[in-house]
DNA sequence: GTGCAATCTCAAGTCCACTTGAGGTCAAGC
DNA sequence: GCTTGACCTCAAGTGGACTTGAGATTGCAC
């Protein structure tokens, strides 16, 4: 925290508060996910509305997007600034959405395996485990929105 | 579904069933995963047993877990056997921790985004996306012993 | 004004989970 | 007996998400 203005970060300080490498943030930008003003001397600036950006990359990243997906998803907000609550609103609400989906998915998992536990899946027949339909399910886990298609 | 007896599979009916390349299955043999026997002839013939510890470890996948993961998990029961009642209870046990735990941190993630919701995300003060302790949260997600420190 | 830490670029390397390709063998159907 | 397709091995390639390293500034602290 030293003289420059307590709206812009260095990289050293946007690495120390998201808790990514800055070896990771450079990464991010190149592939256009962040930005970053350049000082005189060319080194980078980042808006505090970066640390936002990044809160949500990780998030999505933990719901199993990948940093693509995230980008798509983070399309709706802008990238310099704090949204307003109606563009804030709109992506959270698709977020909502597709973590829902995934608690779904989990859930189901779970009961499929406390049928298992239920059954001691002796049966090979009877085990949901096996359910072919299960394999498909893998192919098109819905809320697809969040990943480019806006609703 | 020719002339070997029912009880072994080929590659490419275990690949057919379970829904991995043949080279996907190769390769899991490869890091001890999943293991053949062999025809005279040197081809793979798989247990029907193969079938749910493959099953076993999509769904490890599917909750975030590494392979070596996966196969820390899978440990816990025979490579060529059905297991018994008491074998899979224990594994289904810790899975179903390690799921309800998933569950637990998506929902967290998602009253977290309802928060932002409330409060337009235009503090940065006060959004609990950027809440530090979240970065942290990211380096020890419990279930530990479904990754290999049994219970 | 000298030193050191932070930063820069750019190329290359790494890890994971596979896939692809080349070149060869084997078994079943006609 | 010949063809065709499934299978084999082994080496190399791929894509995602970064990290590492070399070599060159730059800015602040003393």
């Amino acid at each position: 925290m030293a003289a420059h203005p307590h709206d812009r970060l260095t990289i050293g300080e946007l690495s120390a508060r998201s808790g990514l490498a800055p070896s990771a943030l450079r990464y991010y930008e190149e592939i256009g996910l962040i930005h970053a003003e350049r000082t005189a001397s060319g080194r980078r600036r980042y808006p505090r509305a970066t640390l936002r950006r990044i809160a949500f990359i990780r998030a999505a990243r933990q719901v199993g997007l990948s940093l693509e997906e995230a980008g798509a998803a983070l399309a709706g907000l802008p990238a310099d600034r704090t949204p307003n609550a109606a563009e804030w609103a709109g992506v959270a609400r698709s977020w909502q959405e597709r973590i829902d989906g995934q608690i779904e998915e989990l859930r189901r998992l779970r009961d499929r395996l406390t049928g298992c536990i239920g059954c001691g899946c002796l049966s090979l027949t009877r085990c949901s485990l096996y359910n072919p339909g299960d394999t498909a399910g893998q192919r098109g886990p819905g809320a697809r929105y969040l990943r480019g298609e806006t609703p």
